[in-house]
RNA sequence: UGGGCUGUCGCCAAGCGGUAAGGCAACGGGUUUUGAUCCCGUCAUGCGGAGGUUCGAAUCCUCCCAGCCCAG
């Protein structure tokens, strides 16, 4: 607190609308407010994406508009050690790793977090789109109040301790009230499209960018006739980690005699073989399953009891699925079970799991299965 | 060497004398703070080649070329 009565808040500020929109509504209700920008990823693949430029430019647009102090700070060794070496080798393992989870646990609710705290602040902000409840001294994580933004799938890895003093200004409104209000007040940001890609990495050329961290090991392309079991080589591949499961694009195969003409799908992948295995057809069986592992789930609260009925998302922007999660003894697992049939439930992704608004966490899923 | 069949976009494939369907792939865009999915758009002045018949040919005729199959 300052000497004015004022509590203090950092946000951290992206060059976006959302954390411009935060900063502003942050200062309209009587908030002392500062900025912070990360920079959390060193160009030195020789591929120069200048947004970054750009994005801490208009960062101090939007501060300098507001009056506010933006401050800046690196946190590239962080982000290397503790978020990007688990994506290379999830990778290098064959999944499909999603690495804003991490992000936000490792980096913005915890380097940053800290970093803000030095710096004098009662308060971190995020533009994310998802709401805090506080009840009995506990943090609760709940979803953004637009459907459709929602971000709470991003952020079910941190604990309640890190979601304390935390401020999410945005989480009550939908998108298109947040540009409203940007434009109002003459932000900068009003009209900048959304950023999407890897958080602090951005959007790349996704083959070419994993190929300078991963060697690539070729291999081929077959499909399996489930009835014989006989497999019909249709192709090469040039690495496994290209694909995730339920992949269309980039397979490369074009029209075969005696097939139908239905596009293919990556069903699974043999990391001994390295033989990538498709189907036709994008609801093909072998892309349904009815259950998934995760050897360990973190809570942002309270363990619930097993059983527990619940609804779950297997990928971000998934509606909410109904699932039961209990454990497993023999496997020493949590199993997630559903009453529908799941499309392309991945490895390395992750469950995260609700009630209602309210997330409860989540974990990284590890097989997908039919029982 | 005889006999038969086939050659239409990178791939599969319609068309059977009236002015080149469709699918897959690819590419571009939209949606999206992972990776996907999904949605939209683009994609053959030309149908193995050369002649001919016709107002008009991928479609008919002739020759040539290539591939496949059966004989030997």
């Amino acid at each position: 607190m300052n000497g004015l009565g004022k509590k203090k808040v950092i946000v951290g500020m992206s060059g976006g609308v959302d954390s411009s929109v935060s900063a502003l509504l942050l200062q309209q209700a009587g908030y002392e407010v500062e900025g912070l920008f990360m920079k959390n990823w060193d160009e030195d693949d020789g591929t120069e994406y200048c947004t970054a430029k750009e994005d801490l430019a208009d960062a101090q647009n939007v501060c300098d508009s507001l009056s506010i102090k933006l401050h800046q700070a690196n946190f590239a060794a962080e982000y290397w050690d503790n978020v990007f070496e688990h994506f290379l080798s999830e990778y290098k393992a064959g999944r499909t790793p999603n690495p804003d989870v991490l992000c936000n646990r490792e980096i913005k609710f915890k380097v940053f977090k800290d970093y803000a705290s030095i710096l004098g602040a009662d308060f971190i902000a995020t533009g994310h789109y998802a709401r805090l409840k506080e009840e009995n001294g506990k943090c609760f994580l709940l979803k953004g109040l637009d459907d459709n933004k929602d971000q709470s799938y991003f952020l079910h890895a941190v604990s309640q301790e890190q979601l304390q003093n935390v401020i999410f200004p945005i989480g009550e409104l939908p998108k298109s009230r947040v540009r409203e209000i940007a434009e109002e007040n003459q932000l900068i940001t009003h009209d900048k499209k959304d950023s999407t890609g890897i958080c602090f990495i951005g959007e790349r050329r996704f083959n070419d960018f994993l190929a300078n961290y991963l060697p690539a090991q070729p291999g081929l392309i077959k499909c399996k006739d489930n009835s014989s079991g006989e497999e019909v080589i249709l192709g090469e591949h040039h690495g496994l980690m290209y694909y995730t499961i339920g992949q269309r694009q980039g397979i490369g195969i074009g029209g075969l005699k005696d097939f139908s003409d239905e596009p293919w799908f990556v069903s699974e992948k043999d990391l001994t073989t390295q033989t990538l295995y498709v189907v036709q057809g994008g609801m093909h069986e072998d892309l349904l399953k009815n259950a998934l592992r995760c050897s360990s789930i973190h809570w942002i609260n309270e363990a619930p009891s097993m059983p527990l009925k619940c609804k779950v998302k297997t990928r971000y922007r998934q509606s909410d699925q109904e699932c039961v999660i209990d454990w497993d003894e023999d496997s020493q697992s949590y199993i997630a079970s559903f009453i529908e049939k799941q499309r392309a439930i991945t490895p390395g992704q992750y469950l995260v799991i609700y009630q209602g608004d309210n997330c409860l966490g989540g974990g990284v899923i590890s097989e997908a299965f039919n029982q």
